[in-house]
DNA sequence: TGATATACTCAACATTAGTTGAGTATAATA
DNA sequence: TATTATACTCAACTAATGTTGAGTATATCA
């Protein structure tokens, strides 16, 4: 089951189906996936069948609604419906393809009701530069996509190629992002040192085991 | 669309429906709960009927894979799969019932993989007791039930039909339920002046809005 | 005690849905 | 340039699945 790159047609298809699956909660029968895309059954069958085979789904013989999806595709991030997935960044790059799938480690699809509006990934964070605000190391926080946040605001920024969470803020009058643990020092954002980006802002959290 | 109460039976065929839907991703066939149930189509199909007459699924008429199920039944919990539905409990009730129904606010469905091993149910945290382990106001934790859990655990104990979280420690050498703000008391466990329950421990943590 | 709900069996039917054969047109590849 | 992959259409077959009729036995309800 090679991996391989799909066409801009196959993508797609992939993700008509996982947008078709997170509507009706269950996977589309071909024909459904034939009637959204406007094309015939057979046509729809073929793709089905190059997604299988380039390894992006996986086909239940012979069973009613077998599609099930083996990578999905990032564009789902941002549907509607009742789980949405999220990808877990790792790294995040300087530059500019926030959200390119070389940077995702993992991908966690959570119940709409828990996801503030416009989260788009989660990111891990490391360290405890937040602990004042209650973020603690190894906790996964909810990222809204904002380069523009309102002073004030817990913010994800990256500073050479590595992510930190900071709050928003001034020391002496001067913009920097600070953290909310005095062993920590503020980073000043006006002296162009090194080059800092600001990514969005934290809007949820997860904590998937307490520390003793 | 009135809710009735269950049989036992129609109670064990939604518990495998719900079993199927999570081990198969998708809903089963009227078939395969029948093989599951060792009945005939018929006497599967009747089944499905009843529990949708009675509110708890919704039937897509004439399509494969048609069952929804509106309310989970709580033996889904334990089970592995790939969404799992958690319920968070609104009140816990003083008398034994833990996952009684009646007391479910609202089900959340979340990832497998960030759903600690156990945890039954969410509940949502109030005051600032807990503080000092960073769990704030209006956080959902996630509970693992278990009565007896080793001391040091930070445990959900219900104190006159009211949920609080607390650790299990000792203060003076006698067992108590300790806060980790020091503006709150220790409730020593030993004198029975109120009842006290234990109910599980705190395994993880969900933070859907952050304060300013 | 008759009516209704539950919990099934057996058999059959109708529709949905998976799957295949044959063929067209275009672009990419060896 | 022949071959393969992509992206489809049309038509048809078969298997899977939903759905119904008729009937049995037991328990509950009015």
């Amino acid at each position: 089951m090679m991996v391989e790159g799909l066409t801009e047609r196959q993508r797609e298809v992939l993700t008509i189906i996982a947008r078709l699956m997170e509507q009706g909660k269950r996977p589309p029968t071909v024909r459904e996936v034939a009637r959204t895309l406007s094309i015939t059954v057979r046509g729809a069958y073929d793709h089905i069948r190059s997604l299988e085979r380039k390894g992006y789904i996986d086909i239940r013989r012979g069973s009613a609604r077998g599609i099930e999806i083996l990578k999905p595709p990032f564009s789902i991030i941002s549907t509607s419906g009742q789980g949405i997935p999220l990808p877990i960044l790792g790294q995040i790059p300087a530059g500019d393809p926030l959200l390119s799938e070389e940077y995702w480690i993992d991908t966690i699809s959570l119940d709409r009701s828990i996801v503030p509006d416009g989260a788009a990934f989660m990111l891990e964070v490391t360290g405890d530069s937040m602990i004042g605000d209650h973020i603690v190391d190894g906790d996964l926080v909810l990222v809204r996509p904002n380069p523009q946040p309102p002073e004030g605001t817990i913010v994800v920024a990256v500073i050479d190629d590595e992510a930190t969470v900071k709050r928003l803020g001034r020391v002496e009058g001067r913009p920097a992002l600070v953290p909310s643990n005095p062993a920590f020092s503020p980073i000043p954002l006006d002296e162009e040192v090194r080059e800092i980006r600001i990514v969005g802002e934290v809007v949820g959290l997860i904590r998937r085991r307490l520390r003793r």
